[in-house]
DNA sequence: TTAAAGAGGACTAAAATAGTCCTATATTAA
DNA sequence: TTAATATAGGACTATTTTAGTCCTCTTTAA
């Protein structure tokens, strides 16, 4: 559950073999080495991350690739849509305002209301942070997020 | 990404249709016909939850279910655990310590620690909680929750 | 003793994920 | 101008997960 796929993690290693953006290009070989990933999948990983912006490129016999921007402005966020895409998280499939369930659903998007908080909650981490390893983790409160303010129990 | 799966949501509708504890059972027929999923998908889900003791069950002719607690003592997390089982979230795969990227892995358990944060914020959303509906969703900071309180930057 | 319910699996189908490979294009250097 | 080394952009395959159905057995009440 509220699984991040490998290619994502294996997304952040790559991210983190990059030079920032002026400082030199790594190919796609160099970092499957310097990550132990198959080149192949290292190149479609970059390929995306190009494709989304997170990554600039270079073609031809000196290419390679670097960060676009500093990785304090690179968020968990765009690493995962960049990899996954932009996927819909309880997908109520029906179109707005048609499902089927609507009138006995009890409990509509909530769900949704959910992972979109966990989402924000993403734009909020940086590629820095994500490279910040062995920090505490103390217990967070999701539920005043989601259920507003006003919900104090 | 960050899916919730359809099974889990279906499974909130389907907790949201039984009498509480001591207040009678509703069958799984019943539960079908008032949320509008097939019977056989609602038993499966059932004995899912039942076997997770998030409902109680009574064979026989009168048999059926309800839930074992009050919706306010259920929360999100045990549902997701119930349905979708206790799934690893990024699996490092190797036994642990034995990480074969281990000296190269720059990134470690970064998304373990995201995932983690944010399953334990689960743990604080009950069956009720996700009953409410409607609800705004102020933007919430799970940078601080996941990097510790000294993350100011 | 029969009908209506849950228990516990086995099974199938569909979809998402992971991983590889091929062809085309760009760039550099001999 | 050609050869070598990259990325670009897909197509394709295999694997795994998820969703959904079905069958047989047991329990209970009428």
């Amino acid at each position: 559950m509220l699984r991040i796929s490998k290619l994502t993690d294996y997304g952040t290693l790559v991210l983190a073999q990059l030079p920032a953006d002026g400082e030199g290009l790594a190919s796609a070989g160099q970092v499957a080495d310097a990550t132990h990933l198959s080149q192949p999948t290292v190149s479609k990983l970059l390929k995306a991350l190009a494709h989304a912006g997170l990554v600039v490129s270079e073609r031809g016999s000196h290419g390679g690739y670097a960060l676009a921007r500093p990785d304090d402005e690179i968020t968990a966020a765009q690493i995962i849509d960049a990899i996954e895409g932009p996927v819909a998280i309880t997908e109520c499939s029906s179109p707005a305002g048609h499902c089927r369930l609507e009138p006995t659903c009890q409990v509509g998007s909530a769900w949704q209301r959910i992972s979109l908080s966990i989402r924000r909650a993403l734009t909020e981490v940086s590629l820095a942070d994500l490279q910040t390893r062995g920090l505490p983790m103390p217990p967070p409160r999701l539920r005043a997020d989601i259920l507003g303010p006003a919900a104090t129990r």
